[in-house]
This record gives structure tokens, sequence and C-alpha cells, in this order.
RNA sequence: GCGCUCUUAGCUCAGCUGGAUAGAGCAUCGGUUUUCUAAACCGAGGGUCGGUGGUUCGAGUCCACCAGAGCGCACCA
């Protein structure tokens, strides 16, 4: 629990006396009622607004029943340093410095679980997330949903959930068709030296798919690349195998793993979509049917078929979806019905999807079809990651799947370092278009973020190091001073707000929030750094080389928190840079 | 035409599920190194929170409408 909440238990316990004693009347939903980080401007560390909710239901001037509220806190509280009713009808504590110096004790003791979200019970979830087609290795656009799905994983493994990352394999369809007859073409060309069909705009044209053609030949000798048909099941699965190969590298370079990839033909072929579809016959939930052509369609170009559809329309869609193809063969969207049928089955308690914003119009259908099969309108969480728009030399850079001409997650790992990419990637909210300067995430100074919250770090570490002890292994203090000047609590406060960063970001799975606290918190460590140039006693170190143990567990605090939060975020804390 | 996301300082963006005088960075201008890392710090200027209404003690935040940007809208995956 954070120090807000403490205070806001304390509150409600409060009034809720007050209102047994019958002087206070108390509105049925009290969620409106918080404790909260004053504005810098306010000399004080909480802040309450609970007299201006009370205020119409008790007919009473929010002034007045601050008023009232103070004197009984005041007195119930002896950590209380000052505590004030301002204009509205805010109430404002400044705490006595015993109060962060019990905090201080209390986060050193546990430093471990500082900032773990305990109000949330336990719950296994399913993160799937990246899912791109294996039809060549990943590039840019990929990049973002990757490492928001991957850092929300790590922020639920933060909070002690149990967290599954899955990767859905597209391995079954007419792209993965098209990309096999691309390495048959290739293989062709090596083997019979036969003039790759380039003009044929349905297959790959990169040059990645030579790799792989050449991989598969020289690990496959006695493969005959004569007729597609007789070839293509098995030249399929080397292609696909071939694919995640290149997929799994580049994602292991942004530091991800999954848990668990799920094929698609696998689930076909285990005849998990008839299963499924039956499931929602059951349920009265399918139908032979035609879908109408929208309004603004032209008329000519739409054909009426008969299929057999889903009833999203039940759940809020805009209209019913198809299962079944004319040729009676799946949709992408049925085996992928029988996917989420198949995530439920295994008992997760939510699942999350991170999507690209091109498939933002996938989601009702989906989440549609969890509820159905479920029940719980929740089960299914999909999270949206917007367009990255990359810039380089100054101009926005259009990239080009045809022309072959786009740039790939190893270009980017090997000029601006996963580090980087990570941070900046995560920086901004995920319904935000990003900017992605290729020559600004590579400046190493603070208009990078990253560095400028790595430097905090180094800057610990080197402290540590001077006095001979090392900033990753556990500080063994038993005996503090507890004589923390107001600089220094002003940065405790800082340390008290990672908790409720934590909760925020795990509540709306916006890991944004943590780099973004993370250069918060080192903007005030740099300034408070930056203070021992004109005033020895805010330097660490004395003139005598000593260190008191004040310095040594404050330091030992905030570094912890960097570290946790960097951990989260999946990037190094150098001790040196 | 419909749906989703967005619109906050010259630029790029935060704003903790409705709170107080809306905050950072970049850019601009001016300062800070015999001392723990200057990849840092301090100061100055810069705003009709896209627009109009509404909800209430209180709106950048919620609702409606309008304008603009991006993405999507059949059996592709």
């Amino acid at each position: 629990m954070n120090i807000f909440d403490i205070y806001l238990d304390k509150i409600l316990i409060l009034i809720k006396k007050l209102s047994n004693e019958g002087t206070l009347v108390l509105p049925e939903n009290l969620n409106g009622i918080n404790v909260d980080i004053p504005p810098s401007n306010f000399d004080c560390d909480i802040s309450t607004n609970v007299a201006m909710v009370l205020s119409k239901i008790n007919k009473k001037a929010p002034i007045d029943i601050a008023k009232t509220l103070v004197d009984l806190i005041k007195s119930a509280d002896d950590e209380i340093e000052t505590i004030s009713v301002v204009k509205p009808g805010f109430i404002n504590i400044k705490f006595k410095s015993v109060y962060w110096n019990n905090f201080i004790k209390s986060i050193n003791q546990n430093h471990i679980d500082f900032g773990v979200n305990t109000k949330e019970k336990k719950r296994k979830y399913l993160v799937e997330f990246v899912s791109a087609n294996p039809t060549g290795p990943l590039h840019v656009g990929h990049c973002r949903g990757a490492i928001l799905g991957d850092v929300i994983s790590n922020l639920l493994i933060f909070n002690k959930h149990d967290v599954s990352k899955e990767y859905y394999v597209n391995d079954y369809g007419n792209q993965i068709i098209n990309f096999t007859k691309s390495v048959y073409y290739r293989a062709r060309e090596i083997v019979y030296n036969e003039k790759f069909p380039i003009e044929n705009s349905e297959l790959y044209p990169g040059d990645y798919l030579i790799e792989i053609a050449k991989n598969i030949i020289a690990t496959n000798k006695k493969l005959k690349f004569d007729k597609f048909e007789d070839i293509s099941k098995k030249l399929t699965l080397l292609s696909v195998a071939e694919s995640l190969k290149l997929i799994k590298s580049n994602l292991s370079n942004l530091g991800i793993t999954h848990d668990k990839f799920t094929s698609e033909t696998e689930i076909i072929f285990n005849k998990e979509v008839e299963k499924v579809i039956e499931k929602l016959k059951e349920k009265n939930l399918v139908y032979q049917g035609k879908i109408k052509a929208p309004k603004s369609e032209n008329d000519e170009n739409w054909i009426e078929r008969e299929q057999l559809l889903f009833k999203a329309t039940d759940f809020g869609d805009d209209k019913d979806r198809a299962l079944q193809k004319s040729d009676k063969s799946w949709t992408y969207f049925a085996s992928d019905v029988a996917y989420h049928n198949n995530k439920l089955n295994r008992g997760h308690d939510v699942l999350i999807n991170i999507l690209g914003a091109d498939h933002a119009g996938y989601i009702k259908r989906i989440t549609s079809v969890v509820e159905a099969l479920s029940g719980d309108k929740n089960k299914l969480i999909c999270k949206v990651s917007q367009l990255v728009k990359l810039i380089k030399e100054g101009k926005p850079f259009k990239m080009s799947k045809r022309k072959g001409d786009y740039i790939t997650v190893e270009d980017l790992i090997s000029e601006v370092g996963k580090d980087a990419t990570r941070f900046i990637m995560l920086n901004r909210s995920s319904d935000v278009e990003l900017d992605f300067d290729f020559a600004k995430v590579k400046e190493k100074s603070k208009d990078n973020p990253l560095y400028y919250v790595q430097y905090c770090f180094a800057r610990i570490s080197s402290v540590y190091r001077h006095v001979g002890l090392d900033i990753n292994k556990d500080l063994d203090i038993t005996k503090f001073d507890f004589k923390y000047s107001i600089d220094e609590i002003k940065i405790l406060k800082k340390v008290a707000e990672w908790p409720k960063c934590i909760e925020a970001a795990s509540l709306r799975l916006e890991p944004h929030r943590i780099p973004v606290y993370l250069y918060e918190l080192s903007s005030e460590f740099h300034s408070y750094w930056n203070m021992g140039k004109d005033d020895s006693n805010k330097r660490f170190i004395n003139d005598k080389k000593i260190i008191s143990n004040d310095k040594l567990v404050f330091l030992k605090i905030i570094s912890n928190v960097i570290r946790a939060g960097m951990n989260i975020v999946g990037v190094a804390t150098p001790e040196k840079m």
C-alpha cells in the first residue's frame, strides 16, 4: 500500500465514525474521496478532497466541514506538523520529519517489494503480442506492440501475477502459400539458375527469402524443387520454421521471449474450429446468412453471398462476421475464435491482446466472441499500439514493402540499440502516434531520456564505489541517524509516489507511466546532486571521505526504485557511463 | 457513409480513472566545472488545453454536436 491509501483509510474510518455518531451524512459511494499529491506550490505533503465530496449531502460549505475534520485528524495523529484548510475546501497535511524517517525505515526493510501493488489479488494472465505473420523478419512497425506487450507482462509479473506470454503463429492461408511459393522460386533460382518471377506481385520480393531458400537447400539435400504441389506441404513447414527462426532472433535482440507459440494450422488440424462453432451454435449465435453491403459502397462491386456467420451484432458490433468462406474453408476469424477458446480452456483469468492500430477494427468482433464463450464482458482486454512515425535526417521515412524498402528490427537495433529503442517507444502513451527520430534516439545527452535515467543510477553507483561498496549488494545497516534535509525529503516524497505509479500503470495497462516517472525522479536527483557544488553538506561523501548511514540508505532507496523501474521497462542500469 | 484513436506552449509530449495558479523536454536567450560522473544543474520568456454547448460546488479530464489528423470498414491475415 502507498502512503496516500494509508491516509485515505484513516480518513474513511474517521468519517464513518462521525456518521455512526450521527454528526455527518455519508453518500452511498465514497469512491470520490481521495488523498493525493498537492500541487508543488503548496507547502504540504498530502491533500484530500473529503470535505468537498461531503459538502452537498450535508448541506454545508466545504470549508466548514473541513474545519471540523481538521481538528479531529490532527488530534489523532502526532506525526502531523501542520494541517490546513485551503480555498475550495482541500485539507492539506504536512508531516513532521519523523514521518519520513518511519517511511524510510519501512522501505529499507522490505525494499524488494516496495512498489508492488498488493491491492490486487493474484491472477492468471495470458498476454498475446506480436503474432506477426511468419513470412519474414520483423520490421519497425512490429516493434512498438512487441515492446508494449513485453513490458505489460513485466509489470504484471512485478505485481506477482502469473503471466503467460504468447505468440499466435498465422501459418495457414493464402499469405503462407504465397510465401512458400516465393521460397520455392528462390530455391529454383539457386538450384536451376532460373530467374525469380519478380513481376508476380503475389510473391514476396525481399532478399531474406534467398537466405531462407539457401538454408532449406543446405539442410534438406534430398528435397527436389520440381513441382510445387509435390513439395508444398513439406516446404511450408520448412519455410515457416525458417521464418520463425528469424522472428525469434529479432525478438531476442529486442530482449523479448515468449512462453508459448501456438500454431494456427495445429488449431485447424485438431478440429478446434468445428468444436467452438458447435459451442456457439448451442448458444444460438451462428447462422447461415448474408452480410448487407455498407451504405456508401458501390452496389456493383458488392457480391452478396450466403455464408456461416457469427452474431456479433448481439454484442454491439456493426455487422455479423463471416466464419466460413464460399469454398467452405474457415476464415481467419474462425480460427482465431478457436484460438481464443483454446486460451479460455486453459483457465486464464484475464486475456490481453496487443494489437497494432491497423487491426483496431478487429477488436469488437473478437471481444464479442470471447464474451459469448465465457459469459464475461471483461475477460479479454485489447490494447492498441498506435503507429510509429519514423524520422530520418529530419524527414518522415515511409516504408514500402513492395520496394523491399523497409527498416527491419535488425537494422533498428544495430543502429540505435535495444535499450534506447525500448525506452523511447515506451515513453509515450500507446494511444498516441509516436515520432521516432533516429538522430535523437542515438544522442547521448539529456535529450535522450534513457541516458538521463541511467546517468542517475550511474552517479549513485559512483558514490558507492568511492566508499568501497557495491550498489548491487544489499546494505547491511541497522543504525540510522534519521536527519534528512528538506531537499532530501523532497526526493523521498517522489519515491513515495512510486507505488502509485505502478498502480496506475497496471490498472490501465499503461506502462508509459513508468519511464515518465523515472525521468521525474531522476530529475529531482540530478538537481540535488548539483546542489553539492555550492553546499558541501549536500555532498554524499564528506571531506574526510566518509558517508553517513543516512545518505547510504537514501541512495540505496532511490537506486532500488530506478532499478525496479528499469527492469520492468527491460533496459540496463549500468554502473558507469 | 460508418467505426476506432487522437487534437494541450513554436516543435515533441506528460497530466495518476472530475480538483487548487495546466507541467516537462527540445528550440531561443542568459548563467554554473580546482571538490562524489557537466550524458548534469540554475534562471528567463512562451497557453483561448481544436471549436461550441451541456452536466456540477469544480471540466484539459465526463456527455452532445461540429472541425481537423491518423487507422480501419466483405471470403486478406
